[in-house]
DNA sequence: CGCTGACTTGAATTCGCTCAACGCGTGTGG
DNA sequence: CCACACGCGTTGAGCGAATTCAAGTCAGCG
């Protein structure tokens, strides 16, 4: 029987040629733990701007992100948008154990997902303690980020804001594909708006704008176009990042 | 033989009367995981002002908060100090599972911590998945209380954050003793000066004191000494909260 | 070609920071 | 006991970075 267009079953080759087969909370789990999982997870493509969570829903899917990039939000009363972070390949999305889903995840890019019900993945895990293990690795380090963040967003200023961004993006970027050769030209398009950058960032957009324009002036960038970003002066970033 | 003075090896009836037994991590455990833990646990006091964690150092240690407020800090390079978060009875400090103590921890009131060597307390939660599976729950609501904490450091002004740290504190306050009875005057004493509240919110010293002023001024609250705080109108002070 | 939405740029404003002075309580040593 | 220093907090003045408000530019698309 045919599913919904953007979901299918997940066969066993599919755990087996998945791209982050060896990085996400899969990887070192064992054969029979692989299957369980296969079992109970489907795949889902999501194209760029489409939701997957809302914010304050009951937790009914957790996912794994295997490509693109996606953000985790949630809303001031007054309706300003404040980024909670991006997910990147093989990152843990959704509220395991808990009853509503803490943030809202959107669709930056093209993507593809993992998706698991939430009791199902529940059920496993609770079963399964070298899950559960890499679950709790996994969260104990998007704490560890998520705390580094909060100095960003506490003590920065807009430069050193977007210096650590662009730097940020450019590694965990990196780190998806194959590693970059040094010397090479850092660039790639950015999978936000400058709207969502300053969203990720806690400030205005023409904060943002101005701040690009003038490390483009300094040299310290190019922007080839308003989505795209190359990074020159790799080091001097670093300086600015502080 | 005698130990430290600060440290007595924790005797089963420790966990049996430990003033935080239903709440912490060691809730729900069965008999025999506790008894576990009584076996490599340690209490420990800590006065004012006393580190139990270095940033950056090997993680040798993680703890339990019996008793007492403590900050969770880092820095940046150029000194500043921003506090990721205040622990207070039944939270967990430390880093499982990992190489290093990815922030300070550091005494802001006295305070009664039970202290696990990381080793110890790893093979422990390996072993016991329903030990690993309370840690799981306690971080991923503390990765969720941290990022709602971004929000109000990337998006809120100052009084907006000082109305917040004085009902959040408030709540996580009276969560440790018996519950507050609605009407009764909210007061206590601050465990934190001006300069560290300055540091949990991303603020100046200057900042804090003069939203403390005009909100004493405007009848939200009362400052009876420089260390102590009355919340008047709680209701107003959770509008300006936003 | 003109419309639309995203981005940039400019000018004015404002909020919080910096710098500086001062007040107050506490402890210390003469 | 007083004088004084010291730490901590408050208050004021001026400044500056980022926001707000307001035009303008640009690219994509019907």
């Amino acid at each position: 029987m045919q599913r919904r267009v953007y979901e299918d079953s997940v066969s066993t080759s599919y755990c087996d040629t998945c791209a982050i087969r060896n990085r996400a909370i899969c990887a070192g789990l064992q054969d029979d733990e692989i299957s369980l999982l296969n079992a109970i997870g489907r795949r889902r493509h999501l194209k760029a701007g489409e939701r997957l969570l809302w914010e304050g829903d009951e937790a009914v899917l957790v996912a794994n992100v295997i490509e693109g990039v996606l953000k985790l939000s949630t809303q001031t009363v007054d309706g300003k948008e404040q980024i909670l972070g991006l997910a990147y390949a093989s990152d843990f999305l959704g509220r395991p154990f808990g009853k509503t889903t803490p943030y809202g995840v959107e669709a930056l890019t093209d993507a593809h997902v993992c998706i698991f019900q939430r009791a199902d993945f529940d059920r496993v895990a609770r079963e399964h303690p070298g899950l559960q293990h890499k679950l709790l690795e996994r969260t104990l380090s998007e704490l560890d980020r998520t705390r580094r963040w909060m100095l960003l967003l506490g003590r920065m200023n807009a430069e050193q804001k977007l210096a650590n961004f662009l730097l940020e993006m450019s590694v965990r970027r990196a780190n998806v594909g194959c590693a970059d050769v040094p010397g090479e030209a850092d660039v790639w398009a950015l999978p936000l708006s400058r709207q969502q950058i300053a969203d990720v960032l806690g400030l205005t957009i023409e904060t943002v704008s101005r701040q690009f324009t003038k490390m483009k002036k300094d040299g310290l960038i190019d922007l080839p176009s308003r989505r795209e970003v190359a990074i020159l002066e790799h080091a001097k970033l670093e300086d600015l990042a502080a």
